[in-house]
DNA sequence: TGTCTATATTGACGAACGTCGATGTTCGGG
DNA sequence: CCCGAACATCGACGTTCGTCAATATAGACA
């Protein structure tokens, strides 16, 4: 994903407070595709999650490794899980009863990417 | 900081679920340490404003700067730099008329690595 | 002193969020 | 075929958030 594209650089010639630019600030797009992923993870127990999720071995878990250290109800668990889904941190697997969240590989790292190059 | 802390590890001898751990987890306390500054990210305009500024030179600008392109009031984007700088990724130094806001060297490549060991 | 300019603060409002209890759904075992 | 267990979805409630207009504050300059 680029994360320094074209922004509509409105004319410079205006005011005298303001410095000169170095490079390009993120898209608005961008910006809000960046602020999405960081919203996923803006919450502590979705962090929990996914450090709990990442704990386990094979970086997968079931809801009931979570519902008990996280002392949230079971519903309450399956929103933040949700959530982190739909952001791309975490695919389900149901095998028999139970569901498994893993984590998807390389997704922290890629966010943590986007944040450095902001 | 430390992110991977002493977690009150609970009993492990019920459930036919659930996986071993091949680390710890983070700690409930870390883990609202890093979802607090990673809501201070997690939001469109707050992620162009550090965005903006970084672009800069010297990285900092002022709210002149950020009030046209971020196309907000004037009092939103006074807002937004206020959490920023209270989540410790802008600094203020106010010269003459002009609000000068700077971003805080590393701060953002310190949330960053803190994902990458969650 | 008084005015203008840049920024901060306040108060209010609608939208989004985190949480729960209740209920629905799906699967395995008797 | 029915029951129980694991998980998802729904509806509701209180809280937090992003935004703005109005107002306050602080500095530059005449």
């Amino acid at each position: 994903m680029p994360v320094a594209e074209l922004l509509p650089i409105t004319d410079v010639s205006a005011a005298a407070c303001c410095a000169p630019l170095t490079k390009q600030a993120i898209a608005p797009s961008d910006a809000e595709t960046v602020a999405r992923a960081l919203k996923a993870l803006a919450d502590p127990a979705r962090v929990r999650i996914v450090s709990i999720v990442a704990s386990h071995v094979g970086q997968e878990a079931c809801v009931c490794d979570l519902q008990e250290p996280l002392g949230l109800s079971q519903p309450t668990v399956s929103h933040h899980l949700k959530v982190l889904m739909e952001a791309g941190f975490l695919t389900r697997s149901k095998r028999g009863t139970w569901a498994y969240y893993a984590l998807v590989p390389g997704s922290l790292d890629k966010i943590a990417d986007l944040l450095r190059t902001v």
